[in-house]
RNA sequence: GGACAAUUAGCUCAGUUGGUUAGAGCGCUCGCUUGACGUGCGAGAGGUCACAGGUUCAAAUCCUGUAUUGUCCACCA
């Protein structure tokens, strides 16, 4: 007889459990075992970066998308799960910058491309490993074969192909756009990667010379120098008449030229009512001057200093140069006032210096441009479009409309970045001239490439393809091989947070490429947080490290933790206690199969299969035995159910309470009074291989090492087919009459410790039952051996008044103990009945009003109407309140 | 400013189309050194479901408004 540890040790089995599934080949979906035309399920994983760490939302991603995983495994699919890292260009790019500076005091400047690159590659091959090692710690059944790195060979050959074919379409193209440039990263900003900071800040008002007659004010005095139009609201009368005129002037001892134009979009009410334009530092400006043709003129360069040509203020940093003129404008009496206000500084999301926006010629993607492939609609209609159809849905259904929003206000997508991480763009100068192509031109040596490189997630927002062959595996409009077997994929498994800058993109690229989903389901998962709600990090040192949750109490605890009480798009808190009760659940687990082991011998039957419908024609089994047995098969349809809903929480407190309230509370501590063991050995091997199976997507260590334990021949659990309810003619009375079974112990032990009596005394009970309870004859032994003391036990039903019937006569003497499911039934069905008589008197009187001539001939339509609503409401309330009462009688 | 959430026991949260007595875990109190598990077992205390209206025979659940908190988006010189 084999004896499983006293408790579970979840150190000693996980390696060595990974280790055997990984060799069985079965995370890869060629391998497995299916008929050719079993369906497909893929999940490709949102690739980490590759500087990472596991952290909580990493562990909370992979156990989510695990189950999702296991749970279409078991159920017989084509289980594909794609796993792969993300260069990150400039997330990556600073911290080895940053590394560089520290360590050696260079910048990437002294070094030059090809040597930082060096660098760069070299930290990576040290990183690189930590993450997917990590990620195997977590039980994570990925495809290994696959792996895939957004910057490795074949997806650079994928993201080439990509910007040349959306160059030759006309969807990418170059322009002078305002960017958001970081001095510090030298590089642009896509718009939603500047992050607004709220801060106060002195607006000036102020006039450029003291003939000009309209006073502006400004948060950025040392932009001014660039202004070419003050802008007015057309309706203001203050300003009217001064509207196309041109004034010539000095600023600070500069010349400007200054037009006052009107846009509409000017607030009368803010400030002077006149804006200051500076079309090359401002987004707005950019485009009035664009509306007007007016002069642009840059006054700040790339590293955030003032221009030549500004006289003393040339070569000054912006800010400096901004209190200079303040001085100035002081020293010359311009300076109306001077006031503090709420202000949104705009910031780069990666090193937190303030933005400047400047003027730069930069590749573009076009969501606007009519592709003829696409029915000549644009990327931003089509992947509107495939939301609004509903051919991708989104979990929870909310974010659909989060997701609209944003197309909708769709901008052209900057895609160049000045670093030097990253995809090259595949362009290449000479002169005017451009070449667009996957490869260099042939006279490359008088050409210049560009030295940009591509925006991250324009090589991320073609994972779901890049990563199954794209371009290879397409030919002619035809998908072969992997895209052709796993394409679209199923389920993207992501934060919200990245809801805008990464699925949408994908959306748009796979439409572009394939002219198809990428994905069918978006499922957004929130954010992991401490247990004060606050974000954990490094600084404030409320971080856990999952790694450390894992060494002490286990990764299926650890993956329990991140899957109970975590619902989607909603943010999870999570403390230590809750690892504590997940060890424990999980421990109870384990000791379940223990007892069963030790006690039944279990294993002994092996493999062998127990039929349901056969086991169920036998005599001996008991009231408890047939609940059991019932309570499984509701189990396992909910459960499917629940994880086919995405609703994984329940799925999984519903499995808890099976395992740990019916199985070991009830279940097995009855199984040690009745004495019908053969029987129980039985019910008791299909209980737990069911249980273990169902258990599986959540806890897959446990669950597999219990397995290989118990039923080595069995196989792993790993491919073990989902559990499928069986119809039973169990009677639904059995449920009624385990739960008066259940409520009559409950109520002794209630008195047992209300009257505290010790656990030695014995008593007698009687009990008073108004309905026929001949089942609980049956009984007797349970209840007076289930540590309830009870000696000698009485029922009388004949003759029982209602008024004694719910009560418990103890020892003899007048002890009450109230039987609260019989009671509370009977209100509700007195409730129940005396609704339905209210509601039939209000259908009776609402039918005889209807038939009244009167009132149909005199009241209005809509009355009449509002009444026959009233009363089609009330005959389907009728309808369930009748079907409710039949539930509960 | 716009949008979307959230507000239920001391804490963390369930509560799926309005319908049993609003549930669970942790924590707390009391009792069990019971041969699977003390990582356990039993019993218990604790909630006017943020507030104010409304719809309904019936509201934690639907509607309106208010307050507080959070997130995202936009952005003003």
């Amino acid at each position: 007889m084999k004896e499983l540890a006293k408790s579970y040790n979840p150190a000693d089995c996980e390696e060595k459990i990974y280790q055997k599934w990984e060799k069985s080949g079965y995370f890869n979906p060629d391998n497995l075992p299916l008929p050719e035309n079993a369906k497909s399920y893929t999940i490709i994983l949102p690739p980490p970066n590759i500087t990472d760490k596991l952290h909580l939302g990493h562990s909370s991603m992979l156990a989510i998308e695990d189950l999702l995983i296991r749970f279409h495994r078991m159920n017989g699919y084509r289980t594909l799960w794609l796993p792969g890292t993300d260069h990150a260009a400039i997330a990556t790019q600073n911290v080895v910058e940053k590394k560089l500076f520290q360590e050696k005091g260079l910048t990437r400047h002294d070094l030059g491309r090809e040597k930082f690159l060096q660098e760069v590659w070299k930290f990576l091959e040290k990183t690189q490993n930590t993450i997917l090692k990590q990620i195997r710690k977590m039980g994570a059944s990925l495809d290994w074969s696959r792996l895939a790195f957004t910057l490795d060979k074949p997806r650079q050959k994928a993201v080439a192909q990509m910007f040349v074919d959306m160059y030759h379409q006309g969807v990418i193209y170059r322009g002078e756009r305002i960017v958001n440039w970081c001095p510090r990263c030298h590089s642009t900003l896509a718009d939603d990667e500047v992050e607004h900071r709220e801060q106060k800040t002195n607006l000036y008002t102020f006039r450029y010379w003291q003939e000009f007659p309209i006073p502006i004010a400004t948060t950025r005095p040392e932009t001014k120098l660039g202004d070419t139009a003050v802008a007015v609201n057309p309706k203001d009368k203050r300003y009217q008449k001064y509207i196309g005129q041109e004034f010539k002037g000095e600023f600070c001892n500069i010349p400007l030229k200054i037009k006052v134009i009107a846009e509409r979009e000017v607030d009368m009410n803010f400030g002077t009512g006149a804006v200051g334009v500076t079309p090359a530092h401002s987004m707005t400006d950019w485009k009035m001057a664009e509306n007007n043709r007016l002069e642009i003129k840059k006054v700040i360069d790339e590293d955030g200093k003032i221009r030549a040509g500004f006289g003393r203020f040339s070569g000054l940093s912006a800010s400096e140069a901004g209190r200079e003129v303040v001085k100035e404008l002081k020293k010359n009496g311009l300076l109306e006032k001077v006031e503090e206000i709420d202000n949104a500084l705009s910031t780069c999301y990666r090193c937190q210096t303030t933005i400047e926006p400047l003027p730069s010629k930069q590749w573009f993607v076009s969501v606007h441009k009519k592709i003829p492939r696409l029915g000549n609609k644009s990327l931003q209609e089509k992947a509107l479009e495939v939301a609004q159809k509903e051919e991708i849905s989104f979990i929870p259904n909310r974010f659909k409309k989060r997701y609209l929003h944003w197309m909708e206000n769709l901008h052209d997508w900057c895609i160049s970045r000045q670093i030097w991480f990253g995809h090259r763009l595949p362009v290449w100068y000479k002169g005017d001239e451009i070449y667009v192509n996957t490869k260099p031109p042939k006279d490359v040596e008088n050409w210049i490439q560009d030295p940009d490189v591509l925006d991250t997630w324009f090589s991320s927002g073609m994972w779901t393809f890049s990563t199954l062959g794209w371009p290879d595996n397409f030919k002619n409009g035809q998908k072969t091989g992997d895209l052709a077997k796993f394409h679209p994929t199923q389920v993207l498994e992501t934060g919200y947070e990245i809801l805008t800058l990464w699925v949408s993109r994908m959306i748009m690229m796979s439409l572009f490429a394939l002219e198809e989903i990428p994905f069918e389901n978006v499922y957004l998962h929130g954010m992991v947080l401490d247990a004060q709600g606050q974000k954990m990090s490094k600084s404030k040192g409320n971080g856990i490290d999952p790694l450390e949750v894992i060494n002490e109490y286990g990764t299926d605890a650890l993956r329990l933790s991140l899957l109970i009480g975590n619902t989607p798009g909603n943010n999870i808190k999570i403390s230590p206690e809750k690892f504590v009760g997940m060890r424990n659940l999980v421990n109870k687990l384990w000791n379940i199969a223990r007892y069963m082991e030790i006690k039944f011998q279990i294993s002994e039957i092996g493999n062998e299969q127990k039929n349901l419908e056969q086991l169920l024609q036998n005599k001996k089994l008991t009231l408890a035995d047939k609940w059991i047995l019932q309570k499984l098969q509701t189990l396992i349809i909910s459960v499917t159910k629940q994880i086919k809903n995405y609703n994984f929480s329940p799925a999984g407190q519903e499995l808890k309470d099976f395992t740990w309230n019916d199985l070991a509370d009830w279940y097995l501590e009855i199984s040690k009074v009745e004495n019908n063991l053969p029987e129980k050995q039985q019910i008791l091997h299909i209980i737990l291989v069911n249980l273990l199976k169902l258990w599986h997507p959540f806890i897959p260590f446990v669950t597999e090492e219990i397995q290989q334990e118990l039923f080595p021949d069995s196989g792993l659990l790993l491919i073990s087919p989902w559990p499928k309810a069986k119809k039973t003619n169990l009677k639904k009375e059995i449920s009624q009459d385990f739960q008066l079974l259940q409520e009559i112990v409950s109520g002794i032990r209630k008195a047992r410790t209300e009257y505290k009596l010790s656990p030695q005394q014995k008593i007698k009970v009687i009990i008073y039952s108004p309905e026929k309870h001949s089942l609980l004859k049956e009984q007797v032994n349970i209840l007076k051996n289930l540590q309830t003391g009870v000696e000698e036990l009485v029922i009388k039903s004949q003759g029982a008044k209602i008024e004694q019937a719910h009560f418990l006569a103890l020892n003899g003497a007048e002890i009450y103990i109230p039987l609260q499911n019989i009671i509370n039934l009977r209100k509700e069905r007195e409730k129940t009945k005396k609704e339905i008589s209210v509601t039939k008197k209000f259908i009776a009187s609402l039918e005889k009003k209807l038939k009244n001539k009167n009132f149909l001939q005199k009241a209005p339509a809509e009355v009449v109407n509002k009444e026959k609503e009233k009363l089609a409401g009330q005959k389907n309330k009728l309808k369930n309140l009748n079907e409710y009462l039949e539930k509960i009688s």
